[in-house]
DNA sequence: GCAAAAGTGTTTAACATACACCCATGG
DNA sequence: CCATGGGTGTATGTTAAACACTTTTGC
C-alpha cells in the first residue's frame, strides 16, 4: 500500500468504489458497508471497494471486492464505470486514487441472504444525509444522478428489472429511480413507440385483478435511443 | 515505473492520456506526439500522455503532459474526464492504467507556435483511419463520440469558439464537430430559444458583407440544458 | 454592381401533456 | 360485490423540419 522508500518518485495506488444500486419498495436503495479505516473511519458507513491487483482490470477489481464486501453475487450485476476520482486527500492513508463504479440489479433477483442486512453489509436509501467515509457521499450522489439521467436516454433500466415485466412494474422502476409520478397512459405510449420492448404474449395471472401482459426488452445490451 | 520486487503484489501504474480537440478549417482536429516505446511503437503516432505523481490530481498530471509533450499551454485547454482504461495489455511495457481526458480549445486562441506542426507533436484529423500506438484509436474515438454527444445537451461548444462570435459562426462550429449540416432558420430560432447566449450589442465590421451582431454565451461554465 | 455572408417567417407534421372511465380477476 | 390494478383515446399546445428571398457591406 505504501509506496517503498526506494523509489524516488512516489506513485499514487489504484482502488476501486461500487455504488451498488437497486429499488426496493419503490425507492432507490444502495448498499453500504463498514469502513474500517482508524482512526478517521472506524466502523463509519461507506462504500465496498478496495485496491487493484496487477492482474486485473479496475471492473473485475471491484467485481472482486462486491463479492468479498458487500456479499453481493457480482455475476447478477451491471456494472458501469462512473469516474475516476483523484483528489489528493480523498483517502487520509495515503495517495488513493479510485475507479468508481455504478451496479445495478434488480432486487427480485437477489437471494434471501444477499437482500438480509448484516452488522457489515445493509442496504439502505441512496438518497439520504448520511454522513459516509472518505468522498463516498459525492460518489454516491454522482451516481445517483447519473443513473437517472442515463434512464431517460439508454436502456439501462432493462437492468434494474427481471427479464419479463407488467408495463406498470416498468413504470413503477421508472418513477423509483426519477423519484417522481409518471402518467400512466402517456408513460404506454412512449414506450411503446420507442419499440425497445416486445410483448411475450403472456399474461400473469393469479393475482386478484385483471391479468397483465409480460413484456421484455428486445435486447440484452444497454444502448441509447432517441427519447423518453 | 515497474512495481519493486520485494513488493509480493503488483500493482498497476497510473497514467493519463488526452485527446485534444479543436476545430480548424471547418474540420475536428486532434493533437498527436510521436510515441516514444520501442519496439513496438517507436515512432508511431499517438496521444500525449504520461505517468500521474503521487502530488498531484489525474487532472493535474493531464494538464503537466499536455505542457510538456503536446507543447500547447494547458491553461488554454479545458478539460474533461473521459473514461479509464484499464484492459491489462494495452501497455506492452506493463500494467499501466490510463485516465483518459478530452481537452478543448479554440483554434484561434493557440499562437502561431500552437497552431504549428513539429516533427514530434502536430495536428491531424480525429477522425481518420490511422494506426495509433496503445489503445489510442479506442480513446480517441471515444473522445469524438463523447464531443459529439455532449454538445447537444450542454453548452459545452462555448469551450471551442472564442467569447464572442456571430451566429453562423456558432453555427459552424457545430457543424464541424457533428460533421453535418443544420438548418440556418431553425439553428437560429433553437439557439436563441434556448436563452444560453446574449447579444453582445456590437457588430462585426471591416468584412466585405452585410457586419454580423456578436454573441456571447451567458455563463462561463458548462452545464447541461434542455434541448438541442 | 457584384460577391459574400446576414438576417428573417410560414407551413406542416410529429410529439408532449393533461385528463377519466370501464375491465377482468380473486377473494 | 368489492377491491385491485389493467387497460384505453382525445384534444390542445409545443416543437421540429422543410424551405427562399431580401439586406448590408467592401471592393
Amino acid at each position: 500500500m505504501k509506496n517503498t522508500p526506494n523509489n524516488p518518485i512516489q506513485f499514487a495506488v489504484l482502488a476501486t468504489d461500487v455504488v451498488i444500486l437497486t429499488v426496493r419498495d419503490n425507492e432507490l436503495f444502495a448498499r453500504y458497508i463498514t469502513a474500517n479505516c482508524p482512526p478517521h473511519f472506524e466502523g463509519m458507513a461507506g462504500l465496498p471497494g478496495g485496491l487493484l491487483r496487477a492482474d486485473e482490470t479496475a471492473e473485475e477489481a471491484a467485481r472482486r471486492h462486491v463479492q468479498d464486501k458487500a456479499c453481493i453475487d457480482s455475476k447478477k450485476l451491471y456494472f458501469e464505470q462512473l469516474y475516476t476520482f483523484s483528489e489528493l486527500k480523498r483517502d487520509p492513508r495515503g495517495r488513493v486514487v479510485s475507479v468508481a463504479y455504478i451496479a445495478i440489479v434488480p432486487w427480485e433477483s437477489l437471494s434471501p441472504e444477499e437482500q438480509k442486512d448484516t452488522e457489515n453489509a445493509w442496504w439502505g436509501r441512496a438518497v439520504s444525509n448520511n454522513k459516509l467515509a472518505y468522498d463516498h457521499n459525492k460518489i454516491i450522489s454522482m451516481a445517483v444522478r447519473r443513473l437517472r439521467s442515463r434512464i431517460t436516454y439508454t436502456t439501462l433500466i432493462s437492468k434494474i428489472i427481471l427479464p419479463q415485466f407488467t408495463l406498470t412494474e416498468l413504470e413503477h422502476q421508472f418513477e423509483s429511480v426519477l423519484g417522481k409520478d409518471i402518467d400512466k397512459r402517456n408513460f404506454r405510449k412512449k414506450i411503446l413507440k420507442l419499440d425497445i420492448i416486445k410483448p411475450l404474449n403472456v399474461k400473469r395471472t393469479g393475482l386478484r385483478h385483471r391479468p397483465a401482459s409480460l413484456y421484455g426488452f428486445r435486447s440484452k445490451d444497454v444502448h441509447e435511443i432517441e427519447v423518453l
